[in-house]
DNA sequence: AATAGGCGCAACCGCGAAGGC
DNA sequence: CGCCTTCGCGGTTGCGCCTAT
């Protein structure tokens, strides 16, 4: 049977939207609103869109107070340092960037920001010659990071070998320096090491950089749920970001059962010293460059 | 000047979540 | 409680523009 499809596909217009067309749903939105169902829309307006179209249409270009243009450095930290913590939760991330929506941030993240993290260039074409050196350089990149990240992740996000040599820098210290980056202004929160019961390991010092969604999906469920997404979502906490490390609670590296490339990356740091760091509770010795890779991405933001 | 191909952005698609009945 | 509808999100695609050759 499958699903019953939104509207008309038929009747329905695709495609890039005319000055009409904009004019037509501004006018209607500002005058009814949504009326609480998109899908009635566009007949009410008398466009022949999709519902979901209209609503896109709206809330990326036509709604008010929706900017433009060039990020600013201060918005590519919070992006960057968001994006470690949270991953591709674009519309979270939005919220935190007044004017942006969070297909621009998809985009701008997917076409510039992930190459600045890769290392690569985000200008225009290069000679001929550079470009087989990018290329070179890319395939030993996919290598080292398959190496790091053997599932699909690392094709997805992969980090970049020409970082700033972390190499030898405990990582305790390159912790403390994204949590000391000023991408935390403006009333955002760190919790870094905090009293926060957040899992169940044994020594009450783990560092998690992780997805709200997860710990809220069996992972950290029940009464230690980090009970992420409710900073993110909730009143009065709406501002905070989070690089959560557990206090009393900790997680053992055994419990953190997903897959990296499965899904999101989990890492949990067993001791004060962060000796060792697990992800995906794989050994100890690769996921420290694992981190590294991290840090040395966060670094370029 | 023509053309190939990369880049960036707008829009689409499909899925899961949420809420109403 | 389960079904159905709608919403919202994230991933992907398509196309126009721009640059290098």
């Amino acid at each position: 049977m499958g699903r019953a499809p939104c509207c008309d596909k038929a009747n329905v217009k695709k495609g890039p939207w005319s000055p009409e067309e904009d004019k037509q749903l501004k006018e209607y939105m500002e005058k009814h609103g949504t009326g609480g169902n998109w899908i009635a829309l566009p007949q009410k307006a008398g466009l022949r869109r999709c519902g979901k179209s209209c609503r896109l249409r709206w809330l990326n270009y036509l709604r008010p107070n929706i900017k433009h243009g060039d990020f600013s450095d201060e918005e590519d930290r919070i992006i960057c340092s968001l994006f470690a913590n949270i991953g591709s939760r674009w519309s979270i991330i939005a919220a935190q960037l007044p004017g942006r929506t969070d297909n621009d941030i998809k985009n701008y993240w997917n076409t510039k920001l992930k190459k600045r993290l890769m290392g690569l260039p985000t200008s225009h074409r290069k000679p001929h010659h550079q470009q087989q050196k990018k290329h070179q350089l890319q395939e030993q990149q996919q290598q080292q990071q398959q190496q790091f990240f053997p599932s699909s992740f690392a094709a997805n996000a992969p980090f970049s070998s020409s970082a700033p040599d972390l190499e030898g820098i405990p990582i305790s210290h390159l912790l403390n320096s994204l949590v000391a980056h000023p991408t935390h202004q403006s009333g955002n929160l760190i919790v870094f090491g905090g009293d926060h019961h957040s899992c169940s390991s044994s020594d009450g010092s783990s560092i998690q950089i992780g997805y709200g969604r997860d710990f809220n999906h069996g992972l950290y469920n029940g009464r230690e749920n980090m009970g992420f997404e409710s900073h993110l979502y909730g009143g009065l906490e709406t501002e905070k970001l989070l690089l959560v490390g557990g206090g009393g609670g900790g997680c053992e590296a055994s419990s953190i059962g997903y897959s990296f490339g499965e899904v999101k990356p989990t890492i949990a740091c067993p001791t004060d010293a962060c000796h060792g760091l697990y992800l995906d509770g794989r050994s100890g010795a690769a996921t420290d460059t694992s981190f590294r890779n991290i840090a040395s991405a966060m670094y370029h933001c």
